[in-house]
DNA sequence: CTGCCCATGTAAATGGTTACATGATTGA
DNA sequence: TCAATCATGTAACCATTTACATGGGCAG
């Protein structure tokens, strides 16, 4: 579970809430992983169990107390432990691929516009990470090394976009290459095979 | 639920039993999504119930009695609308990534071994692709455009891992770059900052 | 007075994995 | 005789999301 670990080094950092926690997670800095206040609160609650964590209570007047989580000895253990573990590759879950394997069912202007659609939000996605890695938190790093280490996770997020919108684009070129080689010779064809 | 689409889709190729549909998932062809069988019989068992599709028991002597489902007009319709509702960007999962950004706390050694043992996995699994890429169920595509789908769901996991690749090699290289300059002037320095 | 920020939680549901279970056939 | 293939399933668990709940402070 890299949730409990992703969460241990900002605790690590410094002692924190979990509703900080959820809005370190919201920022597109921390690209690689995401989770709901919910899961946020229950996994801070299992750590603080296991020991990863100690909970301080900060009474407060003008808003709600809050929940000051510390890294213990054993949670600094447990995430140097954890870190150099191989993992495996994550399991992909690419809800577009399964349109696109049975899209021959559809008009290609109508999987083009699902392409360009895509590529639209991968657009957005890859602005606002540029945008993002030269602001916010890669200034609070404690070191060169580290600042290298939170800029190169951005770069890997920034490559797969640029990545998958070059995909998105050369499919789009593909398709229309097709339809015209196709229909060539057809006026308003919608005939596949 | 993109799981009960993907299976839709190769039940709308032909009649075919949640076994079959397992092996189809492991097949690397079907890198977009995965499922364990358990699932499967689950899922098909729930799409019969919104009659989604149809089941047909297959008596058989030598082996286990097998159940073959086939696909619905309704079942149909439902792929065809869920085909061309855009779906959001997958959300990001990359355990890698979370080790990286708290990974200060190793020496640059081992930041290297588990930036190269990812690079390995990403190799292999690149080769399986673009050898998987020329055999296997391509063949099956019932007309040129289907294949140019198909094919394009693999290129799309060509593109990503290659890009995932280049970002790996890259990050060691500046890595070791960092820490020649910083430990230039002092022999076998541990430190930091 | 509307709506957002602060701050935490519970309950229920969904999506997915792991372990356990069965039992005949076939090839090394 | 050992393991794999065929073929399906249940039960328990883990990970994650969605909905519901509270309640004061503060800005437009």
């Amino acid at each position: 579970m890299s949730l409990k670990y992703a969460l241990l080094g900002f605790v690590d950092m410094m002692p924190i809430s979990g509703y900080d926690l959820k809005k370190l997670f919201d920022s597109s800095v921390v690209y690689y992983w995401s989770a709901t206040h919910t899961q946020i609160y229950q996994t801070l609650a299992q750590m603080a169990e296991e020991g990863l964590v100690d909970i301080e209570v900060v009474q407060q007047v003008e808003h709600p107390n809050k929940k000051l989580y510390t890294i213990t000895d054993k949670g600094r253990q447990a995430l140097r432990e954890w870190i150099t573990t191989p993992q495996e590759l994550s399991i992909v879950r690419h809800a577009l691929l399964v349109q696109i394997s049975w899209a021959d069912r559809l008009r290609t202007k109508e999987i083009v516009n699902l392409l360009d659609t895509y590529a639209q939000k991968l657009h957005q996605r890859l602005v606002l990470y540029q945008e993002e890695s030269q602001l916010s938190p890669l200034q609070y790093a404690r070191s060169k090394r580290e600042r290298l280490l939170w800029q190169l996770t951005i770069d890997n997020g920034v490559a797969v976009y640029k990545a998958e919108l070059q995909w998105a684009e050369n499919a789009i070129l593909q398709l229309r290459a097709l339809e015209n080689s196709t229909s060539s010779n057809l006026e308003k064809s919608h005939e596949s095979e």
